[in-house]
RNA sequence: GGGCAUGUGGCGGAAUUGGUAUACGCGUACGUCUCAGAAGCGUAUGUCGCAAGACUUGGGAGUUCGAGUCUCCCCAUGCCCACCA
């Protein structure tokens, strides 16, 4: 009977490992290679969840791992302990937040304990520490003296309730997390890092990095490149002019009316020329109430024309209406747009609400792209002429549809222009013979559409250039029509709503759209636009901007950095300001500029450390009369911008880390982390460490060369899981009564590390990997006593194969298939009857990084010294088999396999292969056309 | 609405460059051990079929000697961003 007592081994080995000091990194010991292993540090919310867990249990597998690789891993651990949490718990159960968060710290190391994570505790970093925060102040005031850091009017989240400004955290679904109010929004004086300044170079950079494409795609969102230009709207008869920003200048013709922000400065400036300023007066007010929420959820197009005013369309020099409405962004551009309904959808929107005129300037060229059809570049192309029809019924509002039974299309009337006829005469004559409808009331070309597309029949290339027109029947009156008409299509009658389902040609659903006034937001030939008329959209772009004296220019959505929280538990910004209100930072000397405790946190009109006497006094005592504190503290992502720099150099007193362990350590080898982090503090960190590059105050410009985005455990049902829901998974719990070691390993085997899945908490694989590890149990105490020493040649291929394996996939994050490869090898070694000592010793080193309190349990059975975990990983070299195994198929069909010499010809594989009974009755006699041949791998008959 | 990702047994998942689909584990069934049960051990387990064999990676097409893998269209699910001009 294997004895596998966990509760006994797993602390005996804790306390073995703490007393070894076996995790410590010595930053100095350059004989081996280095590698910084970095997690996310956790928030001390006070519970250790199983998310936890899978965030560091896993993790430390390849920590330990690399470390039985040879390699110097410095793999540390802190604390995220700023944070709002301990500030609600303050107001709801009147704790000192400082108390509970280093209660939360001390239970949670307790808990990290247990786990047998090989974290470097000595290196420890807590982010609330006035060591560690210090710091997070000068690097601050060094962004403030380098003019990255900015104080200036934005809008905020206020709580009308609470009395107070929101983080943007704190406003769940437009609501007040606390007291569920509505929030509104409030202009207010704020800090900012200035992180559009790096837009562009942390975009470049992420083309250095080897990233997985979705995260650098989400940052590169997130960023949002646009390149476009100014351009300029003059106001008529009046002095003022609208700047806009746009990324299609090309369709500047068709700028039908200009639209202002509600919130844009002009808008006051305007006001006293407008005839109706009362009602703009009403719409600004109704824009600044409503809240986010209903902004997001009701989009409906509103605004207000500026009535008496008009702006000057720069291209066409016609007077155009200005407009304020609220789809247009104060935030972004220029707070300000040139409206062109024909080719932008929310313009267009706006237009069918407000029934205004559509110029269209772009006439869509549609290209055939994929399929037998697509357009090929660099082939000589033939330019054909056609027309499609809509046409109305004479008293319904249906209208024709041609369905071709033959092909399966559906499309409307259409037709092939005949030598020296009009497109008009062309209409008429398609709709007499193909629907034979004689007479019409009202015909009218609506637009014109150009199609690229490979005419295989032809084998050429054709564009296809077709006006489009609407036509309404008179009456009823219908010729006979030709029976080979009739044989190819038949025609339909179908509302508007039914003929876009229909259609099946890309060029007649164009065609539909341009007559109920849908934008067309695609490329073109230029149409309406004066001398540029006739060329392609995207060619007369620039063109377009110089002739109306507009200027190119680049926008980013990524908005600089809001750093002030009119918050109490986080790291106080370093700024008091003069009697006349100027800031200025803290000298060194005061620094660290300590948190005041004497502080009231109950909500209230202004932040809680304005309630801080302490404070007032000491800014006086320093600095003199008149002198006031800032009153905000800083967004915690700025104390997790830098930390793992401080973990490098975590105690020193005299800097924020020393440069010669930042030159040897950095960048870090790889980040683990969760994906929710991708676009907050993956770029925050990002921009933090190029802005201390630029000061040259790191040696690196981007913090982390790999970074993987790990999964997210589920609760037994399935659902994500939360408190409210009950389905929290108490890790504790488990740990009891299964060991850590199977819940490490359950952890790794239950999919793939590298990737960002959703994986179930399942008991019965807790229980079975448990079961794995007393079969390893069994298996070491059953043979630890034999002398037999001998290794067979295939069980040592057997055991090179796991070694390999494991080493690989951990590298890619794949611990599921790294564990499997051990399950193989244990499957393998229960076969065999003795196995030799060396095997056994291996064996509970390759099982060290899964379960490491087993493996230093079993290491010390087998009469070992020392450690386990500091054995080197036993790489045997694989052997070349002199024999290969060939699959044979038979028209690309399995029909068996084959066990070859390697040095074996393909004449000789061709005659082993016909050989097989098998392979022999599926060709049936018949001798192969073709053999296609893979040495090692495949060989496949083709008859 | 946009972007990204993912669809493989009853379930989690595996499958270097296109080259034996379903590794490993769970679950299930039967057997063994036992007075009995649990645990352990053994065998089987994609679907249809007695079998030979046929079919099978969300659906449909395509490229290829050969497609889970590459291309296109469609469907479903998940995540992120959501009026960014």
């Amino acid at each position: 009977m294997a004895s596998y007592d966990y509760r006994e081994f797993e602390k005996k080995a804790q306390e073995k490992w703490t007393s070894l000091g076996l995790y410590n990194a010595d930053l100095s010991d350059e004989s081996r290679e280095l590698y910084y292993l970095l997690v996310e540090f956790p928030y001390p919310s006070g519970d250790l969840h199983i998310g936890h867990w899978y965030a560091f249990a896993v993790t430390d597998i390849y920590a330990r791992l690399l470390r039985l690789r040879g390699k110097n891993v410095l793999f540390p651990i802190g604390f995220d302990a700023f944070g709002l949490p301990a500030e609600n718990a303050a107001i709801k159960h009147g704790l000192d937040p400082k108390e509970w968060t280093y209660k939360n710290i001390e239970r949670m190391r307790a808990q990290l304990a247990t786990m047998g994570a090989s974290f470097d505790w000595s290196k420890e970093v807590l982010t609330c520490e006035p060591d560690y925060y210090q710091w997070t102040q000068w690097l601050f005031i060094k962004f403030f003296e380098q003019g990255l850091a900015e104080r200036r009017e934005a809008s905020v989240k206020w709580c009308p309730k609470d009395q107070t400004v929101l983080a943007n955290e704190q406003v769940v679904n437009g609501h007040c997390e606390r007291c569920g109010t509505l929030v509104e929004e409030r202009r207010l004086t704020q800090w900012f890092l200035k992180i559009t300044a790096y837009a562009e170079r942390l975009l470049a950079g992420l083309e250095t990095l080897p990233w997985r494409e979705e995260i650098k795609e989400a940052q590169r969102a997130w960023i949002g490149k646009s390149e476009g230009a100014y351009l300029e709207f003059l106001i008529a008869s009046h002095d003022e002019k609208i700047k806009v920003f746009t990324t299609r200048p090309d369709t500047i013709f068709g700028a039908t009316y200009v639209v202002l922000a509600p919130e844009h400065p002009l808008v006051s400036a305007l006001l006293k020329y407008v005839s109706n300023k009362k009602a703009v007066q009403d719409y600004i007010a109704m824009t600044t109430r409503k809240t986010e929420r209903e902004r997001s959820e009701n989009k409906e197009k509103t605004g207000v024309q500026f009535e008496g005013i008009a702006a000057i369309n720069p291209a066409t020099k016609e007077e155009i209406p200005i407009y304020i409405a609220d789809y247009v962004l104060g935030s972004y551009g220029t707070g300000a747009v040139m409206a062109v309904p024909a080719h932008d959808e929310r313009d267009a929107e706006f237009t069918r609400k407000f029934n205004l005129p559509v110029r269209r300037v772009i006439e869509p060229v549609l290209t055939q792209t994929s399929g037998t059809a697509a357009f090929r570049e660099n082939e000589p192309i033939q330019d054909t002429y056609g027309i499609i029809a809509l046409i109305k019924h004479w008293e319904d509002d249906v209208y024709v549809g041609l369905r071709w039974p033959a092909v399966g299309w559906g499309t409307l009337l259409t037709g092939t222009i005949d030598k020296g006829m009009t497109p008009e005469e062309t209409v008429l004559k398609e709709i007499r013979e193909e629907i034979g409808y004689m007479n019409i009331k009202f015909m009218k070309q609506i637009g014109m559409i150009h199609s690229k597309y490979y005419h295989a029949p032809k084998k050429q290339n054709r564009i296809g250039h077709t006006p489009v027109f609407y036509v309404e029947l008179a009456d009823s009156a219908q010729d006979k029509v030709a029976s080979e008409e009739f044989a190819k299509h038949n025609m339909i009658w179908l509302s508007l709503e039914d003929l876009k389902p229909f259609l099946t040609a890309t060029s007649h659903l164009a065609a539909l759209d341009l007559f109920e006034n849908r934008a067309y937001t695609g490329a073109g030939i230029m149409t309406n636009s004066g001398g540029f008329n006739g060329r392609a959209n995207e060619e007369v772009k620039w063109d377009i901007v110089a002739s109306v004296g507009g200027e190119r220019a680049t926008q980013y959505r990524l908005r600089d950095w809001l750093v002030s929280r009119q918050r109490y538990w986080g790291c106080p910004i370093p700024i008091v300001y003069d009697p006349e209100g100027k800031p200025h930072v803290i000298p060194a000397e005061y620094l660290p500029w300590l948190l005041p405790t004497d502080v009231d946190f109950k909500p209230a009109s202004k932040a809680p450390l304005a309630s801080s006497i302490e404070l007032k006094e000491r800014v006086v005592r320093i600095f003199g009369k008149g002198w006031t504190p800032e009153y905000d503290t800083l967004d915690t992502f700025v104390d997790s911008s830098w930390y793992f720099l401080r973990y490098l150099d975590s105690k020193n007193i005299h800097k924020f880390s020393d440069a010669a362990l930042m030159k040897k350590w950095l960048p870090i080898n790889r980040y683990s982390g969760g994906s929710e982090h991708t676009t907050m503090h993956l770029l925050y960190a990002r921009f933090f460490i190029k802005a201390l590059y630029d000061l040259a105050l790191v040696p690196v410009e981007e913090p982390f060369i790999e970074r993987f985005n790990r999964g997210l455990i589920m609760g037994p049902d399935g659902q994500k899981m939360s408190k409210s829901k009950g389905n929290v998974v108490n890790p504790d719990e488990f740990v009891q009564k299964y060991g850590a070691d199977a819940v490490r390993i359950y952890l790794a085997f239950i999919g793939p590390y590298n990737e960002p899945g959703n994986y179930p908490w399942n008991l019965d694989g807790v229980a079975s990997m448990r079961k794995f590890l007393e079969r390893v149990t069994r298996l070491v105490e059953k043979n630890s006593r034999s002398t037999f020493d001998e290794t067979s040649y295939s069980l040592s291929q057997v055991i090179a194969r796991a070694q390999l394996k494991i080493v690989e996939d951990s590298d890619r994050f794949k611990f599921n298939t790294a564990v499997a490869a051990l399950m193989v090898l244990v499957n393998e070694l229960e076969k065999i009857p003795r196995i030799s000592k060396t095997v056994l010793v291996q064996l509970v080193v390759m099982l060290a990084p899964f379960a490491p309190h087993l493996a230093e349990d079993l290491w010390e059975k087998l009469g070992k010294e020392g450690s386990v975990h500091q054995q080197s990983w036993p790489m045997a070299t694989l052997a070349t088999t002199a024999e290969q195994k060939i699959v044979v198929q038979v028209n690309g069909k399995k029909r068996g396999s084959l066990a070859l010499a390697t040095n074996i010809s393909e004449v000789e594989v061709v005659a082993a292969a016909r050989a097989l009974p098998t392979v022999a009755n599926a060709l049936s006699g018949e001798e192969p056309t073709r053999v296609v041949y893979i040495p090692g791998k495949i060989i496949n008959l083709i008859v």
